[in-house]
DNA sequence: CGGCATCCTCGATGATACTG
DNA sequence: CAGTATCATCGAGGATGCCG
């Protein structure tokens, strides 16, 4: 990630029309909607995980993409991040209650997906 | 990732199928939350719209991408097409059932991101 | 365990030009 | 107007290795 960006503040430049390349909105949707950020949000939706626990469980993910998706997330404010100082170090991962705000229309999203492909005759 | 075909049931509360890189239900939600593909569908929502239109609409998309983008929808069963044989050729988009109802959470999450960052004291 | 840094590949994306 | 085809590029993403 390109990095520096804290907590993304409402500038006095940037619009609300998402569909303007310029919109602060865009960003985060485009985190959450990100290759992983969905199921990102998804898995931990249920609750809180280690790190190892979200890389096994969503198949496929590098844990370098992990860790960027999971930096990126933090940095919009969906998701906390906690450090037990402990040998070895314990990082757990949650969701805020943006996140939450968030997760569930994206949930909704997939559940809905899925059961129609589920669904006899469809496709 | 055109693998696998079977379905799988969902277990609550456990890991969805869809964590699974073979999982039909994955390519879709990779097409609904593609860079474009979620402008397109919160477009389409309202009413039904014309090439130029959409591509007008959707600040920064170019005319391959919108035309790959709208492809791999209409082959997802979520947005339908018809082309008016008129001179110059007229060629419409719109939301199937189906795409109306991915689009419902669709909205409804980026409504829910954008509240949250116009809200005082947001981010 | 968690997670950076580095290198490298490949595919998504964009610009351009052409067709019906 | 609504595409399609071609080519160039850019960066997301994967593999590997090192560190607290």
């Amino acid at each position: 990630m390109t990095g520096g960006s804290q907590h993304r503040q409402a500038e006095a430049g940037k619009r609300y029309d998402v569909f303007h390349t310029d919109c602060l909105a865009r960003d985060v949707v485009d985190h959450v909607t990100s290759r992983w950020g969905i199921w990102v949000l998804i898995s931990l939706r249920s609750n809180s995980l280690r790190f190892y626990e979200l890389r096994e469980s969503i198949q496929g993910i590098s844990e370098k993409m992990l860790a960027q998706t999971l930096r990126a997330l933090v940095q919009d404010g969906l998701v906390w991040r906690t450090v037990e100082p402990t040998t070895p170090p314990q990082v757990t991962y949650g969701l805020t209650e943006f996140g939450q705000d968030v997760g569930e229309p994206l949930t909704e999203l997939f559940d809905r997906i899925t059961r129609r492909l589920s669904a006899p005759g469809a496709g």
